[in-house]
DNA sequence: CGCAAAACCGTTTTT
DNA sequence: CGGTTTTGCG
């Protein structure tokens, strides 16, 4: 087994005991040193695979990570846990909840959920979203949380902060608001399933032992993307045995925002003792070429360990920009590329389209259907985030967890049943009085006096109609579940009936999740005798974002973010939409840290190619109804010219390095305060032009502009002079 | 109460 | 622009 490895991987394979910090470069074959690692534990060390603990980024991560032990190992193992920090935790919240303020039935609010909720405190609250942004309130909730500071915690600093004015006042009511209404539902967001889980582990000690004794050995991958919360959990189990091995690259950290912090790699060797370093710097996955571009790129980098990748691969073929007109030109031209490559015998599954936000992968999914091209969105966005499947998933909520009014208030007229708001009213209000949970007073709506007659019946069919289902939740498998719910709502036919189009998609989406369902009944029966039932299938579908995740060898084109390309590896990549603004993204470019992760994100994005690597950008770019032009990003100045060749539209356009990482502050003329229809302008890179509409006033006015090259846009005043 | 029209709002990145 | 939520009316 070890003469498959390097001399440093054989290390980390066979330093059981103790702390170990492993620093891995990209495509260094960390993973395979885990996998290796594990399955030396088992055989040589004899442990016992109940033993180990292993953490994953993905889902999809683990999976393949048990898949590739189990084939190396060539015997099923059954009672490994491998997962991410929140499956995990989810698992251990389950079994331990006896030992909680909520049942194993909690239920898993997701973003959307944990914004509709919050905008219901905003409404009772009486607060105003336009100075308080909900998505600012829910990042700061986040933050805390991931310090594992819960509101009580935080109201001693009261005082101290108040001096930045109401907003933290209000931030703490709503956070407290917010908190009571998760326990009321017996709900837990994502960041609560870790939180829960560390002071859990915190306050008791019988359990903590319970599984320090469990999980003997532990071993994190992508390590420099764990948070606090995270660093805590796995601090509580390994530090009384000490056998933790982590894994990762401070070059690749790209989740800061989500309160990763380095300083869980740079205080491990603080927190444990006698840690043991190994380095893993010889790259097997790209070509030299790539490399020399990655490395030029990271080089720009002030915070980090200095090291540089080398392969063995040779030098292979030399990285290509490419300068489109704008993000449609950039989507069709790049698809009829891989269009042009695949005729040449170059599978789907080869190429990945990675763009640094999810708007961004729309263009290239019409330019697939346009262009017949087998394609697949790798992402959160597309299929448990749909109104439809939403739906149906707070219907299984609502019938795991009675408690749980959120979801039980979403489909209560849902495909709609004339249960309106004036009746809804009565109930919750019925509700309150006698305070009973909602489920329970939907059951008793004949006594709702203030109701009229027809709605009690209305309500109270549902009802009924929900605890028939609940006695088949507990009974049948999940599968069956769902099918009767969708067969006694008619919910497929009620979509397919419309003359709506997108309705129709709707019960198509609806009916996937059937096959989504199938999917995962069938997975699991290989390791289980009998199939899942509700409870077995709502923690995971909670935690899952990805719908390719069961079938991910199709053979399509892979589209996807630059953060969700982690980990993974293609012959092909196309990093698209390099443009300042975009990348590095106007929301993080104010400090040289933020500059410096969307440096690191690039450098991911580039070290996941294999042997071809295509980077482009497009001179103009729509946003909502806006077109702006763009500038290309600063990071392409950084690259080694030496490195990458441009395409033939490109030369000569990068003439003019920008020094500045800020947007460039347009200098404001009088003339330029107000536009007036007719009038005429000048933009450097597309002439001379004659504004049609103005829309709005000042520097930030949208006109519409005719230019002499043809060209029509709509643009902001600022990027144009009339100064002349 | 249901439906159509109008207003609104969103773009970082994800478990 | 595209999707969802709110509004106003029958």
């Amino acid at each position: 087994m070890l003469n498959q490895l390097n001399e440093p991987q054989k290390q980390v394979v066979t330093t059981a005991e103790g702390p170990l910090l492993v620093l891995a470069g990209a495509g260094s074959g960390k993973t395979r040193s885990v996998i290796y690692r594990a399955a030396w534990l088992i055989i040589e060390k004899k442990v016992p695979p109940w033993n180990l603990l292993i953490v994953t980024f993905t889902n999809k991560a683990a999976g393949e990570l048990k898949e590739r032990l189990e084939n190396l190992l060539n015997f099923p193992v059954r009672s490994l846990w491998v997962g991410t920090f929140h499956s995990i935790c989810t698992r251990i919240l389950r079994f331990e909840s006896k030992h909680l303020q909520f049942g194993s039935n909690f239920s898993i609010y997701d973003d959307d959920d944990q914004k509709a909720l919050v905008k219901k405190i905003y409404k009772q609250l009486n607060i105003d979203s336009q100075k308080y942004p909900v998505a600012r309130v829910l990042n700061t909730i986040s933050r805390y949380k991931n310090k594992l500071m819960l509101p009580e915690d935080l109201e001693q600093q009261k005082e101290e902060l108040g001096g930045y004015g109401d907003y933290y006042s209000v931030f703490l009511n709503v956070y407290t608001a917010y908190q009571q209404r998760l326990m009321l539902n017996q709900a837990m967001d994502f960041d609560d399933i870790l939180l829960w889980t560390a002071k859990l582990l915190e306050s008791n000690a019988a359990i903590r032992e319970k599984y320090q004794n469990q999980f003997r050995y532990v071993m994190i991958d992508e390590y420099q993307d764990t948070n606090y919360a995270q660093f805590r959990i796995i601090h509580l189990i390994a530090s009384a045995h000490q056998n933790i091995c982590v894994v990762g690259d401070d070059d690749q950290a790209i989740y800061s925002w989500r309160g990763a912090t380095i300083r869980n790699i740079l205080e491990f060797e603080r927190d444990y003792q006698s840690v043991k370093t190994i380095r893993l710097e010889q790259n097997y996955r790209s070509t030299t070429s790539i490399l020399d571009l990655a490395n030029s790129l990271i080089r720009n980098n002030r915070r980090r360990h200095p090291k540089d990748l080398w392969s063995e691969l040779g030098v292979g073929e030399t990285p290509r920009l490419y300068v489109y007109e704008d993000e449609n030109d950039e989507a069709q031209k790049t698809i009829e590329k891989i269009i042009k490559l695949n005729k040449k015998g170059i599978p789907w599954q080869d190429f990945a389209v990675l763009y640094r936000t999810n708007a961004q992968s729309r263009v290239f999914e019409y330019a697939c259907v346009e262009k017949k091209v087998p394609y697949s969105i790798v992402g959160s966005l597309y299929f448990y985030q749909r109104k439809e499947i939403k739906d149906l998933l707070a219907y299984l909520k609502a019938i795991a967890n009675p408690r749980d009014n959120e979801s039980l208030l979403r489909i209560i007229n849902e495909p709609p049943r004339g249960i309106g708001q004036t009746s809804l009213y009565k109930v919750i209000s019925y509700a309150a009085e006698h305070n009973i949970i909602l489920s329970k007073a939907i059951g008793i709506a004949s006594r709702i006096q203030t109701l009229q007659t027809s709605a009690q019946k209305r309500i109270e069919d549902f009802s009924s109609m929900l605890e028939r289902w609940r006695a088949v939740s507990l009974k049948k498998p999940v599968l069956t579940l769902v099918k009767t719910i969708l067969e006694d709502l008619k919910w497929i036919e009620l979509y397919q009936n419309s003359h709506d189009p997108k309705e129709v998609s709707r019960a198509e989406n609806l009916a996937e999740f059937v096959s989504a369902v199938s999917e995962f009944t069938e997975k699991y029966l290989q390791d289980n005798e009998k199939p899942p039932l509700l409870e077995e299938y709502l923690p995971f579908v909670a935690l899952q974002t990805d719908l390719d995740q069961l079938s991910s060898d199709k053979n399509t084109v892979r589209l996807m973010t630059m953060h969700n390309a982690k980990g993974l590896e293609f012959e092909q990549v196309f990093i698209v939409g390099l443009e300042q603004e975009l990348l590095p993204h106007r929301m993080s470019m104010e400090t040289p840290d933020e500059i410096e992760e969307e440096r690191r994100l690039f450098y991911v994005a580039v070290t996941r190619a294999k042997r071809h690597l295509h980077m482009s950008y497009a001179k103009f770019r729509r946003m909502y109804d806006t077109y702006y032009f763009t500038q290309p990003s600063m990071f392409i100045h950084e690259l080694n010219p030496d490195c990458f060749v441009r395409d033939d539209a490109a030369a000569g356009l990068l003439t003019h390095p920008r020094s500045s990482t800020k947007k460039k502050k347009p200098v404001i003329t009088e003339s330029m305060k107000s536009y007036r229809i007719g009038q005429k302008v000048i933009h450097p890179e597309y002439g001379e032009g004659v504004i049609l509409s103005v829309d709005g006033e000042g520097i930030t006015a949208k006109l519409t502009i005719s230019f002499k090259n043809g060209k029509l846009a709509r643009i902001i005043g600022s990027f144009v002079n009339t100064d002349f």
